[in-house]
DNA sequence: TCTCATT
């Protein structure tokens, strides 16, 4: 069986990687040779069980060609594309190649996987089934609670009891050292299940604060979620680009927050818009995508994300990740995206559904909304930066009952004009009003809005109480009437 | 204490 994963096949690894082209049925990737034209023939053809092999740790400069070679040594090559951003373009770091052959694919994980680190990458090639092809049951656990001093091995002898294991990684930091925790991959879900109750909590590693933790790895869906949190804190922090790029630029963040960040990390400013922004991308994913998933910030404790205003112009710049220096803004390179159009800050993307399934979509479309409600001329960024924006409070003015909301949980930065922002997606705001502090010219980080109508109102309820921006929840509820506080 | 990315 081919999986291997570390060190010790190393010895085996090149004694196979040689065997011949062979055997089974691989000659059908070699005799295309030149059919006459309109013969569907001259297509590459493919094994019926090929395997489409996921290739990670590329170096973001290796394009299709580059990497071609690499491959080719084991067996013909039916399909090699690089992953991109399907909006920027951008290098996602890996690929997926199929061979013609199976057997080509075995030989390339066998020989590759883990075996070498790509020049510039700190972490080893990784050459294995992608997801696609398996059968997408829950079989991989997160271990917590290790011992940071614990080995692959050592998670592997813990484990090997209840199963087959397919994988095991210790998470490292960049230094590598461990980071206490581990995936460990099974070939099926009941043999995952079995380690779950035969080891969560069962032991308390030395020096580990509580007991060991196993359990089902987050599934791709609670990944995103834990990335927008993340996102929205740091949006929080470095900020413009979402006010520059809008919508857009909060997706790209979601896909590429790393590299966004190192371009938006000189701004330095905070926007309550941009944490905003990116607290409604959070929030839509939560609320449609995944009812279950922890609100708050896993990162917990003492440093909460974003939204500190105060201390954000301290941020070292320039800011590099990943050796990424910049990326100039979408339109900058003559290529906008095809599918959107910038106009004034505000941005038009062909219609979706709004009851796409997928939370991502989900927040993404909410952020549209938003944008969509954002007036123009606080998308001029560059003019607005670094002053609050240019939102002149109007006239204290109540609506009719059932269209005044009472707002509690703000964040500290917000002013009238936020808080009118904020609220406008949901119907015509007559007024807004965030109280202050009469001594320090502090908010109080509650306010009341008014819309024209209840429906208006019901709706701002509906999506915003509970709406969490860093590490608050808002509560919206209509304003109590005046008299109602009076006993009698 | 949830990787490094999965068309």
């Amino acid at each position: 069986m081919a999986t291997l994963t570390n060190g010790q096949v190393d010895g085996t690894v090149h004694g196979v990687g040689v065997v011949s082209a062979s055997t089974n049925g691989l000659v059908n990737g070699l005799n295309h040779s030149h059919s006459p034209a309109g013969c569907p023939a001259t297509i590459p053809m493919k094994d019926h069980d090929a395997i489409k092999l996921f290739i990670g740790q590329i170096p973001r400069n290796l394009d299709e060609k580059d990497l071609r070679p690499l491959f080719e040594e084991f067996g013909k090559i039916y399909e090699l594309t690089v992953l991109k951003d399907r909006f920027t373009g951008m290098h996602k770091g890996c690929a997926f190649l199929t061979y013609c052959a199976r057997e080509s694919a075995l030989k390339a994980q066998n020989a590759l996987h883990e075996q070498k680190t790509l020049p510039g990458m700190n972490r080893p090639i990784q050459v294995k089934p992608a997801d696609s092809e398996s059968r997408g049951e829950d079989r991989k656990l997160f271990v917590g609670m290790l011992n940071k001093q614990q080995s692959e091995d050592d998670v592997r002898r813990l484990f090997e009891s209840f199963g087959s294991i397919e994988e095991c990684t210790i998470l490292r930091g960049p230094d590598g050292n461990s980071k206490g925790c581990a995936f460990v991959k099974y070939s099926s879900h009941a043999e995952a299940q079995a380690a779950i109750s035969a080891l969560h909590g069962s032991q308390t590693m030395p020096g580990a604060s509580s007991s060991l933790v196993v359990k089902f790895a987050d599934t791709d869906k609670e990944r995103t979620i834990r990335r927008m949190q993340q996102m929205a804190g740091q949006m929080g922090i470095f900020n413009p680009m979402a006010l520059q790029f809008g919508a857009y630029g909060a997706y790209a963040q979601v896909q590429q927050q790393a590299a966004l960040m190192a371009s938006v990390g000189q701004g330095g400013y905070l926007s309550p818009m941009a944490a905003f922004a990116a607290a409604q991308m959070q929030h839509m994913a939560t609320i449609n995508g995944l009812p279950g998933a922890p609100l708050t910030p896993t990162s917990g404790g003492s440093t909460p994300p974003g939204i500190s205003a105060p201390t954000v112009t301290s941020i070292p710049s320039p800011i590099s990740v990943n050796g990424f220096t910049g990326m100039p803004p979408p339109q900058a390179n003559g290529q906008p995206p095809a599918e959107a159009v910038f106009t004034n800050g505000i941005h038009h993307y062909p219609a979706q559904s709004p009851t796409a399934a997928d939370p991502l979509q989900q927040a993404y479309t909410g952020v549209q909304q938003y944008a969509a409600a954002y007036p123009a001329a606080y998308g001029q960024i560059s003019q607005a930066f670094p002053h609050p924006p240019p939102i002149i409070p109007q006239q204290q003015r109540e609506g009719p009952e059932g269209c005044n909301l009472f707002i509690y949980h703000l964040p500290q930065e917000f002013g009238d004009g936020e808080l009118m922002q904020m609220f406008l997606p949901f119907g015509n705001v007559i007024s807004s009003k965030v109280f202050v502090d009469r001594a320090t010219n502090q908010s109080k980080c509650f306010g009341f809005v008014s819309f024209d109508n209840p429906g208006s109102a019901q709706a701002a309820i509906q999506s915003m109480n509970g709406f969490q921006i860093g590490m608050k929840r808002l509560k919206v509820q209509l304003k109590r009437p005046k008299d109602a506080n009076r006993p009698y």
